[in-house]
DNA sequence: GGCAGAACTGTATGAAAATACAGTGACTTG
DNA sequence: CAAGTCACTGTATTTTCATACAGTTCTGCC
């Protein structure tokens, strides 16, 4: 996206202060009026280019039909939002890659403005759930599992775990010298692995979960 | 200001919803689309309506010129505005008593550090779950569900429902003028409800979910 | 010096939207 | 049982809006 000319900011501040103010967005005819113009189409032809540069989203033929994009500056954010883009929030980690870290920057999807402190132990990151395995525990396919970065777990806990560069949740279990890995699923088969033979390692202890109906 | 019929609370609730998702008010064809009417003049009198009793304040003249009020269960426009009356949280509400509104200060356990807009639509409020009925929709007892205040849904969504006074989470089944509640949970029976007969309201939309392993 | 893009004026036109008026049927209330 | 309110249908009319087309002026650029 092209930086905006100097003119094109200021159709969009109105833009944005009519939506605030106003509660709705402007009409051209009332672009044209804030701004002097004596044509409605000075107006039609800033909203033209600014869609052009991806500034806002026109809707053809609805009246009020202007849309903020999301992104470069031209969103209003929330003040949870902002502080999430600035570290406030977690990372959403998605799909892991093989033999790197779980925090690595190319995992992370974007920030999440939820509370690390909101969880017991503290929340480190997110992490996206794939497949069904813990069903019955409640955790979904989709959902965003609260992990507290830790190597230390009890029997009975779920966790996060690496079983030869393959990132898992499931319910730990030990047996003896042997770490079980249950699904909360009976479609699924408990994983038995052996420390000293496996490359095993615990990432992290579940502490929470974020469900979006809507996905994220 | 009066309360609300049914059929006017229905009305609101589009506009806050089409407000929040379209980014502006809906037009008079608008609403008599979506509610099926076979003339504009249905959803111009409602609007009236909506406005006498102080729920809403139209601009005359103005196309989509409809604003709503500040109090009275309507929402505030600007997010900057929500987070600065809110402090950025969602309230959490516990056991709601019979014949109050849910939002009822006394229902307020306390204010959770959550974006609402993380939410699609957006979370006014958290519901505390209890019980398992729910629970093959990965709904467990002690649960924050992510609520949407709403009386639309669509058959098959997960809903917030209050029947003789008591509120419930279920998923909805429209059955020709019956509503179905039905539980996720094989040892609940469905709630058959007719709206003639019984009480019957929609509090709300569910959007999501929060869960602390270790309580909340 | 010509060409492109930004920022307009000026004029039109048709579709979208607001809004008025005249009814109907159901249900409620004094 | 008449009067009022609610929730509409059906039709019409004006105003508001979106949007197109033909120009103009200024500026930077190769």
């Amino acid at each position: 996206m092209d930086a905006l000319t100097s003119r094109q900011q200021h159709i969009l501040d109105f833009i944005r202060d009519s939506i605030n103010h106003a509660g709705m967005p402007p009409t051209r005819a009332e672009i044209q009026a804030h701004f002097g113009f004596s044509s409605p189409n000075a107006a039609q032809e800033h909203l033209r280019n600014l869609e052009k540069r991806g500034a806002i989203e026109l809707i053809g033929g609805s009246s009020r039909g202007i849309r903020l994009v999301d992104g470069a500056g031209s969103r209003m954010r929330s003040a949870a939002a902002r502080a999430a883009a600035n570290d406030g929030g977690l990372p959403l980690v998605g799909r892991v890659a093989a033999g790197s870290p779980i925090l690595a920057s190319e995992h992370v999807e974007r920030r999440l403005a939820v509370d690390p402190d909101m969880f017991n132990p503290r929340a480190d990151y997110l992490l996206k759930v794939r497949g069904m395995s813990m069903r019955d525990a409640g955790i979904l396919d989709g959902d965003l599992l609260a992990v507290h970065k830790t190597s230390e777990a009890r029997s009975g806990q779920v966790v996060v775990a690496r079983i030869n560069d393959e990132v898992t949740v499931k319910r730990l279990q030990r047996k003896g010298g042997l770490v079980l890995l249950e699904a909360e699923n009976p479609d699924f088969a408990p994983i038995e692995v052996d420390p000293r033979r496996d490359q095993f390692a615990l990432e992290g202890l579940a502490v929470g979960l974020l469900r979006n109906t809507h996905g994220f």
